[in-house]
DNA sequence: TAAGTTTAGGGGGAAAACACCCTTTTTTAA
DNA sequence: TTAAAAAAGGGTGTTTTCCCCCTAAACTTA
């Protein structure tokens, strides 16, 4: 009999999750927490049942799903984590696998693959659906263009997701117009970009700027 | 025993919520979709049985939620809408109490409330949490601007959100240009915008657009 | 220390976006 | 059945954005 924990803030999700996983064989939910603080706090209580693998949300308030998996890969290496998200953006699903997710459940997830998800990582250590595998694939391929953006070039793109005009926003950056000038063209370049429309959408895709 | 529908694109939410509702007293679960379009589909399907309640997520593709609830408010007046979404947006919740949502469940929502909601939703004919009611007497006041765009208008944003000029949105709508600058100046006078920029954040901030 | 990389700045021109001014036809609602 | 509102289109001029090309300090780093 393994034993599961889950975490997530939605708790009628969590629960109606818990219920699932009951049905299945061979599992058995040990606890529900709504985010990573109460996780810890469950896992360092004395009566705890550890749990060999930890069913978890990405987005959570007071400690989110990435912090904590990152915290448990260092002082819990034995838990597998299986990251269950609402949605799939590339960043966040790769972040989760590099914090030490052992797998990454994406929301059509159906649930027998649950179950199936849930045995494999016992059996083979980790779970990887090809939707993830593909975004792994990608991104490990071309690395993150994110990365050779400068640190004035993302405080730029920080500002033309404002209403601002590009003379407004060298004053706000004290430098000449121009200059930000340089910075929009460099930018579009970098990543490919028709105009400043496009590059809202960037930055809120790759949470440069979040509305 | 009364009948209830769930329409959820996350499809192990939706599994494992209709498992919660199966366990309810009174309660039987006829049938899951993964949006709008895929219910309406089954209630126009000849062996189909009429729910007495949609649990109803908002966000999802191909036909939402708000789109789905206007068009049951009127073509199916008798099906209750109770509304179950991740986020607790203002102006979402209040797009959906206007669609005629009879309910709106937030994330935290507990298993005890869901059935509870769903006996009252029975019962009284609506049921709206502490949270909601505030929202919308918050809402009622000051009232929404969303309101009073056109569709042709809000058609017109969702372009306004791609890399595309002005001059390419009206190809794609079939309008002259100057027909598309006519929407971007009443657009930008009903919302107070400057430019572009501030359309698109606007456009995401209320959900008109998903990037 | 020489070469490369940021960072900062500029000129000039074309294309979009923005702003305010209009008209006509069709739909909708009182 | 009018009156209002919406949908579609137009003229003209200003500002902003976009694009390409180019210079020069300042800092890394091999």
């Amino acid at each position: 009999m393994y034993t599961v924990a889950l975490v997530d803030d939605h708790t009628l999700l969590s629960e109606a999750i818990a219920g699932l996983v009951r049905q299945f064989n061979n599992f058995e939910v040990v606890n529900i927490s709504v985010n990573g603080k109460e996780l810890l706090n469950y896992l360092n209580s004395a009566h705890a049942k550890q749990p060999d693998i930890v069913l978890m949300d990405v987005k959570m308030p007071v400690m989110g799903g990435i912090e904590t998996t990152k915290y448990l890969s260092k002082n819990y290496p034995e838990i597998k984590v299986l990251a269950l998200s609402i949605e799939e953006e590339e960043q966040v699903v790769m972040q989760m696998i590099r914090a030490g997710a052992k797998g990454y459940l994406l929301k059509d997830t159906r649930k027998t693959i649950l179950e199936q998800a849930l045995n494999e990582l016992m059996t083979y250590g980790y779970y990887y659906t090809n939707t993830v595998e593909r975004i792994v694939e990608k991104s490990e391929s071309s690395f993150d263009e994110i990365l050779v953006l400068r640190d004035r070039e993302i405080e730029f793109i920080k500002y033309a997701c404002t209403e601002m005009t590009y003379r407004e926003i060298a004053g706000k950056m004290f430098l000449s117009p121009k200059t930000v000038e340089g910075y929009r063209e460099s930018v579009f370049n970098k990543l490919g970009l028709k105009n400043r429309t496009g590059l809202v959408i960037y930055a809120i895709k790759n949470n440069i700027f979040t509305p």
